[in-house]
DNA sequence: CTGGATCCTCAACGATACTG
DNA sequence: CAGTATCGTTGAGGATCCAG
């Protein structure tokens, strides 16, 4: 059994507290796809397709346990657990906001041999990079494709909302490769990224060089 | 040899790719004490008891090869080697304040046994709790004293600035234990605390009320 | 004395097979 | 679908030793 000498830091401190229990492997990334919503197992299996399935299991124990995570019958056919973030779960937010806008900027190059995109991960892309400041007046909603990826984002009010899945009435369809963070990041302009193909949109480019103001990196 | 399978989480994210660095064990508590300022080896080991050598050697690697930390020549008798962060391990401050806030609220209760103070912790408690917002037009200093820890800190200009070891002509002296933290909270009053002796000031007891402005958790 | 390197042990992780 | 069980591998913990 866990002994209580292991895993702890031996500081009375709220940091390193946090850290014991979320800084455990796999952990964050749990907690980065239950931001975007309660999940059963298998789809949070399927959101981390590396995670090995004994991982999982202990570690939605322990975040239960830490009182971020709780269980909770699905309401849906055939019942089922689903998994979701408790309020104070839900309070880790800022912590993965900032941790995810440090990443991409500083450690994020080029996608590596065999690495994916998922729903989670771009959704939690869009909600780090948004920028609250550009979208004052803005009404817009986009459908974001990346391979296999679709999601969508709904701008107003100076808020995002973002879901899974394509959005049939988008203003505006982008189809984009790694190369959408050349634009986030300001290296290339969206009318450039349109031109050499690295980027595909169906709609206005306006409204392209809107969503570069509305998502920086 | 360590391939590079491991410890990567096989996603095309900023997100993932900054907890594969930082959420190493021990990492980000180096970060915490190196935000503080640049230290030696050996007080970065004083001020992390627990971590063995050998891990304190590889962790520093690692966050060197990440940008995060850079040695340096001390300039001090002896010369010897300083390592302090890079401008890109600076920017880890607000994800560090963000977990740090989310840990004295979520997850410190009392403390555990053998648990200690360092002046790092306490310096970066007191960072993160910091209410910038009610510290307009304040002008004030304090020495804070935890056992053997004491660290002070300056407030000014809607900003605080931090140090180890007392400050003479400190406004208030604060001598605490784990009791301050309930103030923090609003648990119990600034005056309930001096007055059931779980907090000792030296100094005007309206500093008091005001440092409980200051810093909330 | 600082700044490590080396060794061994054991707990945690990773891969996969299996079960209610 | 939602986990357990098993087992090999890797990294952390702890003590000791070495070089400048």
């Amino acid at each position: 059994m866990g002994m209580v000498s292991t895993r702890t830091y031996g500081q009375f401190c709220g940091f390193a507290r946090a850290v014991e229990i979320v800084g455990e492997r796999w952990a964050m990334l749990l907690v980065r796809d239950l931001l975007v919503g309660p999940k059963r197992f298998g789809e949070l299996q399927r959101g981390l397709p590396k995670i090995p399935t004994n991982i999982l299991t202990a570690r939605l124990k322990e975040l239960e346990a830490a009182g971020i995570v709780r269980r909770r019958a699905s309401t849906q056919p055939g019942g089922g657990v689903l998994y979701e973030l408790t309020p104070s779960g839900e309070e880790l937010e800022p912590a993965v906001l900032a941790l995810g806008r440090w990443g991409a900027k500083n450690v994020l190059d080029a996608p590596r041999p065999d690495e994916i995109v998922t729903n989670d991960s771009m959704i939690m892309a869009l909600r780090t990079t948004f920028q609250p400041k550009n979208a004052k007046g803005v009404h817009a909603s986009y459908e974001l494709r990346m391979g296999p990826v679709v999601i969508h984002a709904r701008i107003g009010n100076g808020k995002i909302e973002t879901g899974a899945g394509p959005l049939p009435d988008a203003d505006l369809i982008i189809d984009a490769g790694p190369a959408l963070k050349s634009v986030m990041t300001g290296e290339i302009s969206p009318r450039e990224a349109i031109a050499n193909k690295s980027v595909h949109i169906i709609g206005d480019p306006a409204l392209f060089d809107r969503f570069a103001e509305l998502f920086k990196i």
